[in-house]
DNA sequence: TACTAAAACAGTAATAATTCCTATTATTAT
DNA sequence: ATAATAATAGGAATTATTACTGTTTTAGTA
């Protein structure tokens, strides 16, 4: 049976609250300053935990350590080259790639993750 | 100054040989049967080297090891969430992608990846 | 409110993947 | 052949993450 907890409820409060698309250790920093027992164990347990039921969306960004989005609809992320962020793209998800998978290649296609690399808004035009 | 060596050569022998997107450690272990001293920090040395020089591809399946490709086209994979296989998916690469990207974000776009997750041909069916 | 079962936690150790370091070896230009 | 330096082998170190264990918290029940 599931149980509540004021750690799982902390790290969702602080996800929703950002748009950084941020790693573990950043939200474990955040949590401190609020709650300064918390391991960092429980901050990877319950980002994988509600990953795995969809509440908040995982990102694997190609280096360094995951990133987390407490947006939980399918959309696009840029990771930018410069500054290291990661940010939404505005376009629309296209779940019709999926199906263009599928007969193409007979496999079964669940789901798909688009990354663009490139610059984010503050690094484009520099370097 | 750039110079030859018979690791690097060996290496890509290996990847170009197989269409199975394997890990470091799977090159790894090819290269120590013809070659029983090379070491791992050669093996992911090279790999990082011919992945920038846009040799070979470097694929980031979302866990356990990055996966390699020795065919530089740029085309999309599947992640087999059965047995872990990585496969390619014969559809278009599609560069317009990037544009819509783009247009959308104003965001300067470089390149993207498209990884699919569902099975592979051996386990489509099965489970 | 008190009691109990088990879910979740804190703190720490362990693991996996990768990178870094240094002395030695191999490659290339002369 | 010699010299300069790129690349290597082997191992240590680092980073990100997961696993373990004893304690605390939660929530259902009396």
């Amino acid at each position: 049976m599931q149980k509540r907890s004021r750690q799982r409820e902390l790290l969702l409060e602080i996800l929703c609250g950002t748009t950084c698309h941020p790693d573990a250790d950043w939200v474990f920093s955040k949590m401190r300053e609020k709650m300064p027992n918390v391991s960092l164990g429980t901050v990877y347990r319950n980002l994988a935990r509600l990953s795995e039921e969809g509440v908040i969306l995982k990102l694997d960004v190609g280096q360094g350590a995951d990133r987390f989005d407490g947006c939980n609809d399918p959309h696009y992320h840029l990771a930018c080259r410069c500054c290291g962020a990661v940010v939404d793209v505005p376009m629309a998800y296209t779940p019709a790639l999926n199906d263009t998978a599928k007969k193409e290649s007979g496999c079964e296609i669940e789901s798909h993750s688009l990354l663009f690399f490139g610059k984010c808004p503050s690094c484009t035009g520099i370097k």
